[in-house]
RNA sequence: GGUCCGAUAGCUCAGUCGGUAGAGCAAAUGGCUUUUAACCAUUGGGUCCCAGGUUCGAGUCCUGGUCGGAUCACCA
């Protein structure tokens, strides 16, 4: 086996070798160019982030002072003076700010902006008024070393410094450096900071990257959210839907990801095998069957918020693996879980976007009301005729209606057959007591009155293996135990999955669920030579 | 899998009819040093995705391939 080198990994050009010499300066000034930590200050009650500072601490204030300032002035004139040293004088009463964070502009002359990675902050260096501390334990470097450390950082390198805040002459408030301390370098370049990363391959391989462009980008706000702020929202819905939960009494379980069998859902499961055991493994298409094994044992409301895995085709609104929100609610039917799930989205729009309007492509959604139609209904709205099969009927709802399924829409009475865990309803047999939410023409729920009688259960099993035998792959498997386990008893109840990508997209302005998943699947990276290797 | 489009400097992109490989940002060197995306001057930087073909000559035309995007089909 030959491993590639570290030339091969990091391809050096003339921007990577200046970096590297001034690596190696570094090093030799600070004596250990790598170190361990670096403590910040906490004047305003918590770490003195930079986002901490902006939004809440002295920074934010003097922001606040300087902003009401510029309102009586023309554009484009500086602050009066005695505003500005007033506020100056104020600033340094508060002592020494201690700051990290990312050189987020290139080094020209005194002023740099740092970021961590959400706000920027500037910074003021002048020669002779600050040293370099060395990260060796040594004393600091004096002020003609640390001038010359000042003016080999290159942009992208992690920094800390300490010093007192200031107000610039044009109203910025600052950080006066005094001392200033080497955290890590950055080798490579940084993107541009104008148009960032616009290669969509290398926005999704190097998150990493696509991440730093945005918390150094300059301009341009007007397109939409940024990389960062779309996972925080992201982050921010997961959040709102477990609190909404929990605050209702659900608690959180995990059942298994690697399953003997795979089944709970229609869908091609990845196989894979355990050495120990000599056994043949799924990843799980869907936690549903153990989830209802928790409420035969008496767990009555419970949740699993984790991944699922189909092994099927990949589209914008298809991912390999894909998070998935159920949760299963004893002695609730499909109506009762209707009003549950409208009310728990409405709570994550509001979470995410402060209102219950989203703008979504051309579209304004509305989620302050969830309309209600049964299948037929929504195809009686088309002016289509009523086609008898139950086939038919699926088909022509999802070629017809699905896509026009803007506003967020309940379809319920689906067809029994295409359903072999809902209950049937009880004035109509061939109909189940199911329905599925649809957003801007995406599926986004599905839920159900849970099918509870264990002998009728397995009849759906044996329809399902019949399917199976005429090549449908894609039909349920029998779960032996699941049947056994309803044999016990479980309380009527009430389930959905909620797809918790596709909600995101609606919640982010996002049109490809790979622009909701931080690293979303894509084929692995090879070299040139790897490639024509191969095809030999 | 089908169809259409794309790949040129670290990044963002031009490149005309087939005739010496270009710009801005970034980098290096020097100057400036309270600036607000782009300060001034100079310099360096290229497997034009890969392989083959046509041609005196290919970034450009042709064939095959790789990778990506959009879209259709299947799927949540």
């Amino acid at each position: 086996m030959t491993l590639p080198s570290f030339d091969e990994i990091l391809v050096p050009n003339d921007q990577t070798q200046a970096r590297e010499e001034h690596l190696a300066r570094f090093a030799d000034l600070v004596g250990n160019a790598y170190p361990s930590k670096f403590d910040r200050s906490a004047l305003s009650g918590r770490e003195d982030t930079i986002s901490n500072l902006k939004a809440h601490g002295p920074v934010a204030a003097a922001s606040d002072v300087m902003a009401q300032v510029r309102a009586t002035l023309e554009p484009g004139t500086r602050p009066p003076a005695e505003v500005k040293d007033k506020l100056n004088e104020t600033l340094k009463e508060l002592g020494t700010v201690r700051i990290a964070g990312r050189i987020a502009t290139p080094i020209r002359g005194n002023f740099v902006h740092l970021t961590d990675g959400r706000e920027k902050l500037q910074i003021y260096a002048k020669k002779g008024q600050f040293t370099l501390a060395r990260n060796d334990g040594e004393a600091d470097r004096d002020s003609d070393q640390a001038w010359e450390a000042w003016q080999i950082l290159d942009h992208g390198d992690l920094i800390g410094v300490e010093g007192y805040l200031f107000v610039t002459n044009t109203g910025e408030v600052s950080v006066h450096v005094e001392r200033l301390y080497f955290l890590a370098k950055a080798l490579s370049p940084m993107p541009d900071k104008m148009h960032g990363i616009e290669d969509a391959e290398i926005k999704q391989r190097q998150r990493y990257l696509d991440l730093i462009a945005s918390s150094l980008k300059v301009a341009g706000d007007d397109e939409g959210l940024s990389t960062r702020e779309t996972f925080e929202v992201r982050a921010k819905t997961i959040s709102s839907l477990r609190r909404f939960l929990e605050d209702n009494g659900y608690i959180e379980v995990e059942t298994p990801m690697l399953t003997p069998k795979a089944t709970g859902a229609a869908a091609k499961p990845f196989k894979t095998h355990h050495n120990a055991l000599d056994i043949d493994l799924y990843a799980r298409i869907a936690p549903e069957l153990y989830l209802k094994r928790l409420l035969v044992g008496g767990f009555e409301k419970v949740y699993e918020l984790n991944r699922n895995f189909r092994n099927e085709g990949i589209s914008y609104k298809h991912n390999p693996e894909f998070t998935m929100l159920e949760f299963y609610c004893a002695y609730m039917d499909v109506n009762g879980m209707m009003d549950f799930c409208e009310r728990m989205i409405q709570e994550s729009v509001r979470r995410a976007t402060g209102g219950l309007t989203v703008n979504y492509e051309r579209h304004t959604i509305d989620f302050s009301a969830f309309r209600r139609l049964t299948m037929k209904e929504a195809i009686a709205e088309t002016g289509r005729s009523e086609p008898m099969s139950d086939d038919g009927l699926v088909a022509c709802f999802e070629e017809f209606v699905e896509p026009n399924l803007i506003q967020p829409t309940f379809i319920t009475d689906f067809p029994k057959s295409i359903s072999p865990l809902s209950k049937a309803s009880p004035e109509n047999p061939q109909v189940a007591e199911r329905f599925e939410l649809y957003i801007n023409g995406m599926e986004v729920a599905n839920g159900f009155s849970e099918l509870n009688d264990p002998r009728e259960q397995y009849e759906r099993f044996v329809d399902q293996a019949e399917a199976r035998e005429r090549g449908d792959d894609e039909a349920m498997v029998l779960d032996e135990d699941y049947v056994r386990a309803l044999s016990y008893g479980m309380p009527p109840a009430a389930g959905i999955g909620i797809g918790i990508d596709r909600l995101v997209m609606l919640l982010t302005n996002k049109h490809s669920i790979r622009d909701v998943i931080l690293f979303p699947h894509m084929r692995p990276e090879r070299r040139v030579e790897q490639a024509e290797q191969e095809n030999e």
